[in-house]
DNA sequence: TCAACGCAAGTGTGATCACAAATCAAAGTC
DNA sequence: GACTTTGATTTGTGATCACACTTGCGTTGA
């Protein structure tokens, strides 16, 4: 019965290697077109078709087109009655729409993690309100995609305690869903001036570590409206002067 | 200059012509497969396979794979490592968990119609109460589909009046994943004697009618709790059984 | 007797082709 | 000159094939 020594070897082994997976390039695909979207990369009302993105790709039209399905039932792309597929164009209704469901869902999540995170937990979020700081030392350069990546992995790093399987896949359909809209907020704000996301960040925190649910869930409708607030404003001055033209 | 004309013809035409669509292969089997799921003709833990499924509908395998694909994505259904697609199963957690996004979400809905629902949309959820009564009053037949369609009509008639795109396209999400456990409980429910749906329906439409939308979300979140909690008591009770097995 | 091996059927994934519909541009018509 | 028509190109959809992986069962070996 050398059994037990077979077994010892090949853990010693699997604790050497790094399990390479068994990603399929449908999901690679979706994964990048992901990436994009929450990050902006695509315009709102910008089209999209399936060979062209294979070509961007490099593969072929299949995993695309079953990735495109994907995004377009969870809203985050739209299916056109020509059968052909665009990023959903920003409208007012839209904008108020994103942001109340936001709220209440995200609120509600901050709120079941406001509970149940542990002293680790919360000091993990610590931490990266402390790299935040530390991009933001050197300003000099804007990196606009580093901040956004990191405001993502801050917030889901704290949905992600919410114990909740049904929730947080909501959440990243609305952050698909919003993505286009904040990238284009983001832009304007910059030019307008600095915001301080990271006093906005930090009240999160603060009100996770004395697991005060109510604060924490107001202080993250504060900094999620934040951005579009500004979008409706810019909007909206915007359809003023189309209106004057 | 006979374009008005012309145009004035197809006018008559269009109104006369019920629109057929351009409903995709793909399309019907996306629905068809919702359907299945809201509806619970396939059991939680039943394995789905692409040829299986495409032999049944009498298509080929593509337009199955894809709708697959969007279901999965959906968390209707769910991809095992082995590559291969089942119904996701019932457990005390999941059932927690999709009874409190679903009070959430459809509770935020209802509270949101009733301040906006017109007399017209009022009166026609309060036609599908009488429809209900008039089905329950032929009870010796009793057709468990025909009582989940009616449902499923009932509610949706109302979270349409939401006013909102994002809200309504979760809370499909949400009963395709609650399809398959609730359908369970309906089955048990009727064993086990006779529950008053309509009592729960009649004071939501109550509500409703007086725009009365805290009463509303209540009355809403009791009657979506009923299958859950009933469920919740089987599972628990029969995981009992296991442990003294 | 039982575990390990190996073969065969079944399954998902990706590529390619055929086809229909949409789009665009140039030529034609009034 | 404005509008329609026609033809070429592009695009999404569905079918089919090839390949890799999994699974199940029967055989082999100790």
């Amino acid at each position: 019965m050398q059994k037990a020594a077979i077994e010892r070897n090949n853990e010693t082994i699997a604790a050497q290697l790094t399990p390479v997976g068994r990603e399929t390039v449908q999901d690679r695909v979706y994964s990048e077109l992901r990436r994009a979207l929450i990050g902006g990369l695509f315009e709102p009302s910008q089209v999209l078709t399936i060979r062209g993105l294979a070509d961007a790709l490099v593969t072929s039209t299949m995993p695309v087109r079953e990735a495109l399905g994907r995004l377009i039932t969870e809203k985050a792309l739209e299916a056109l009655p020509n059968r052909s597929v665009r990023v959903p164009p920003i409208t007012l209704e839209r904008i108020d729409d994103l942001l109340r469901a936001r709220s209440l869902i995200e609120g509600e999540a901050i709120a079941l993690a406001a509970a149940r995170m542990n002293a680790r937990q919360i000091a993990t979020v610590e931490a990266m309100l402390g790299e935040w700081d530390e991009m933001r030392a050197l300003k000099h350069k804007k990196d606009i995609d580093r901040e956004a990546t990191l405001n993502q992995s801050f917030h889901f790093e704290i949905y992600r305690c919410c114990g909740s399987a049904v929730l947080i896949p909501m959440i990243e359909s609305l952050w698909l869903q919003s993505g286009p809209c904040i990238r284009v907020a983001i832009y304007a704000f910059s030019d307008a001036g600095e915001v301080d996301t990271a006093h906005y960040h930090r009240s999160i925190v603060a009100a996770l570590a004395r697991q005060d649910a109510q604060a924490a869930r107001e202080a993250l409708v504060a900094d999620i409206s934040r951005p579009f607030a500004f979008l409706r404003d810019k909007l909206q001055s915007a359809s003023k002067e189309g209106l004057r033209a």
